[in-house]
RNA sequence: GCCCCUGUAGCUCAGUUGGCCAGAGCACUCGCCUUGUAAGCGAGAUGUCGUCGGUUCGAUUCCGACCGGGGGCUCCA
């Protein structure tokens, strides 16, 4: 591909891209260039002036943008044809597809979408030209869209939004994309900044997704619009691939893994968002928390404990009360005060921390545990253990002196990234959230935000890892870094947090007692490593697929005799594995063997050790892995020795015969 | 919280255009079979059709409210 073409004065960057030889229609065709501003511009642009641009292909982010919101202006056309009095909101690119929002009657059926979608089909098959439009005026463009109330607004707010969701407008100009027949008659238009496909006909593949509410431009005080997704492919295989990974991440959601292989449920009579763990489920809970609280004593963190509840003052005092009540479960009263649940662990370790008086020597004081917060999340983002309404925070607070708050920061990270690593998450980055100055939301002084925001932000850099900013996004009390994880099959979820506090030592008056025998407010460093033992137990259920590594699988071994005779062979052999820690269940079933592999693999448990008169006999055992791979006639005391190993080792790929 | 969809056996799902005893597969129980790497055969048991109310001679089916679940929006200390 050419890094660069030179569009001859008057001429179009489609002749360009002709005259250069490239591709124009397959899964490399340019389908905009970048003129020397940076500015995407379409293939019917002809500069004034001889201009060098960068041919863009369709398969480059930029491209994909390009094909996806030009798809998205399909969508809307196929949605005005069928409904006519649809208003439209906004349509842009996302990731992996687009939206359109409309203002319909009766919000969209499955069955209209398989009607639009079937529209939209003939819209790209009728290869419609998308033709750029600059308007004289607002006062033209209005005239215009004096139908369209949503695209008015648009018009006069201008370029003064937030530029990558508001594809309308931008550039300090007002332009129009009219869609023209064959015949070069116009057939539809909108509002819109730009750049589109030259023709429908490059639209390869697309697929409608689902519909749903969404408020206009995002505030809940706003009108909801009927919004469409659908994603687009710059090949037929492309998009099957894609709708592949959402299959495979479909067949890992943990909900589903989780009834399945009997782990955990929801009952209906507790109430939405608080789970109950299963046996089998609870090993897998409690193999996390006893390594989890083994690694922090380890790492210096004592072991604290703390109530669920607590009289109202403790929320004041802390200052969550304000800001979170709402999210809060309602108090309940009794001799006279106000009782909360608690929704944070934070004020009840500052009162160990202000328990008796503080030496600097006791500094960094590191305060752990694995505390129990509700929080009254909306009902429409309780979502598995993902979101819920109960659950138990690995949470610690460190108290550190100011100067040495970099260095604890420093530790923290280094001994979260490892602790990930050790449940098998190895590829991250971090996000860095700080204040909105424009909100009245934060708290602290802007000499106390900078600090923060500073020793966290060369704590992030020197790590090597990505850093990408999150503005506005930290607690109202200081900033945070969180570290985010891609899973096995490339989906990030936010995991850690550490956030700098400088507001809580102040409110409790936390003090400690310097070398100079000065009193001293010591800086305090939140960090939650799996933010909620729950919902990590649900991300590994999905970064597993529920193959669980066999240190954490609830049942590591399953014996399985040929015969029932058998039985009892495997009974002393898995006696054996017992002392040694092993969690193996003999499969005494009516079920042949076969049915007992068959059910095994189901459960995927590690470890199949099978025998039959052979095993008996020559005193071995032969073993099943979970991938279908065998090691078959292994020694009893090197089957244990194997077993044990794989264990205690912690590994997390395996074990197989391969 | 808002919008749309949804709730039938432990699980996955049929079904009833309002009407006798509501069905299948898996799981479960009991038999038979005694078996070498992903489902042996047969029999049986299983449901106030999410809950409460309304319409109706009659509701699992229609309507409403509530409680769950799903997809989004908003939110996430």
């Amino acid at each position: 591909m050419a890094d660069s073409v030179v569009v001859p004065a008057g001429t179009t960057a489609a002749d360009a891209v002709a005259a250069a030889g490239l591709p124009r229609i397959g899964p490399r065709a340019v389908v905009v260039v970048r003129d020397p501003s940076g500015r995407l511009r379409d293939l019917d642009w002809a500069p004034e002036l001889d201009t060098e641009v960068a041919p863009v292909t369709i398969d480059s982010p930029e491209g994909l943008a390009v094909l996806r919101h030009s798809t998205a202006h399909v969508l809307a056309q196929a949605v005005q044809d069928l409904f006519p009095e649809a208003k439209l909101g906004i349509g842009p690119p996302i990731e992996n597809g687009f939206y359109y929002d409309f203002d319909v009657e009766k919000p969209f059926q499955p069955d209209d979408l398989s009607k639009i979608e079937k529209r939209m089909q003939q819209i790209v098959k009728a290869g419609q030209t998308f033709r750029r439009r600059e308007y004289a005026s607002a006062e033209q463009a209005k005239m215009e869209l004096a139908h369209e109330p949503y695209k008015l607004e648009l018009v006069d707010i201008k370029g003064d939004v937030d530029a990558a969701e508001v594809m309308e407008v931008g550039h300090g100009e007002l332009t129009h994309y009219d869609n023209l027949d064959s015949g070069g008659e116009r057939v539809w238009g909108d509002l819109c900044r730009g750049p589109h496909l030259p023709s429908t006909r490059m639209i390869p593949a697309f697929k409608l997704m689902r519909s749903a509410a969404a408020y206009w431009r995002g505030s809940e005080k706003n009108p909801q619009l009927q919004r469409i997704y659908g994603t687009a492919w710059p090949s037929r295989d492309e998009l099957k691939a894609y709708l592949t990974r959402l299959a495979e991440a479909e067949r890992r959601d943990h909900r589903k893994l989780g009834s399945e292989l009997d782990l955990f449920s929801f009952p209906d009579e507790l109430g939405s968002g608080l789970p109950v763990f299963h046996p089998k489920g609870g090993v897998i809970k409690r193999e996390m928390e006893d390594y989890v609280r083994a690694r922090h004593i380890e790492e210096g963190f004592q072991y604290v404990g703390t109530p669920h509840i607590s009289k109202e003052g403790l929320f004041h005092t802390s200052g969550h009360l304000p800001y979170y009540a709402e999210t809060m479960f309602p108090p309940m009263s009794m001799e006279g005060s106000d009782y909360y649940l608690k929704a944070m662990n934070c004020p009840m370790h500052n009162l160990i921390f202000r328990s008796r008086g503080r030496s600097y020597r006791e500094l960094p004081l590191r305060l752990f545990e694995f505390g129990s917060v509700y929080r009254y999340e909306k009902s429409g983002v309780i979502h598995g253990l993902t979101r819920v309404r109960g659950f138990a925070q690995d949470d610690s607070h460190s108290y550190v002196t100011r100067e040495d708050a970099p260095h604890e920061i420093e530790h923290l990270l280094t001994f979260i990234l490892s602790l990930l690593r050790d449940f098998g998450l190895d590829d991250f980055y971090l996000e860095l959230s700080t204040r909105d100055p424009k909100s009245d939301k934060f708290i602290g002084s802007d000499e106390q935000w900078e600090t923060g925001t500073r020793v966290l932000e060369e704590v992030a850099v020197a790590s090597g890892l990505e850093l990408v900013p999150d503005p506005g996004g930290a607690a109202y009390y200081g900033p945070k870094i969180s570290v985010q994880a891609r899973d096995a099959i490339g989906r990030t979820w936010q995991m850690s947090t550490i956030q700098y506090d400088f507001n809580q030592p102040a409110r409790f008056g936390l003090e400690y007692q310097a070398a100079d025998g000065s009193r001293q407010e010591p800086v305090m460093i939140h960090a939650a490593k799996f933010g909620s033992i729950e919902r990590f137990l649900g991300v590994l259920v999905e970064h597993y697929a529920g193959a669980f590594p066999a240190w954490l699988a609830p049942v590591q071994v399953v014996g399985i005799p040929i015969r029932d005779d058998h039985g009892g062979y495997l009974e002393e052999f898995a006696a054996r594995l017992r002392r040694e820690g092993i969690r193996i269940e003999v499969d005494h079933s009516t079920d042949r063997m076969q049915k007992k592999i068959r059910t095994a693999q189901q459960q995927k448990i590690p470890f199949m050790a099978i025998a039959g008169d052979d095993d008996v006999t020559g005193g071995t055992v032969s073993f099943r892995y979970r991938d279908g791979s065998q090691r078959n006639g292994v020694p009893l005391d090197e089957a244990i020795a194997h077993v044990v190993e794989v264990v205690r080792s912690r590994v997390n790929t395996g074990p197989s015969a391969a």
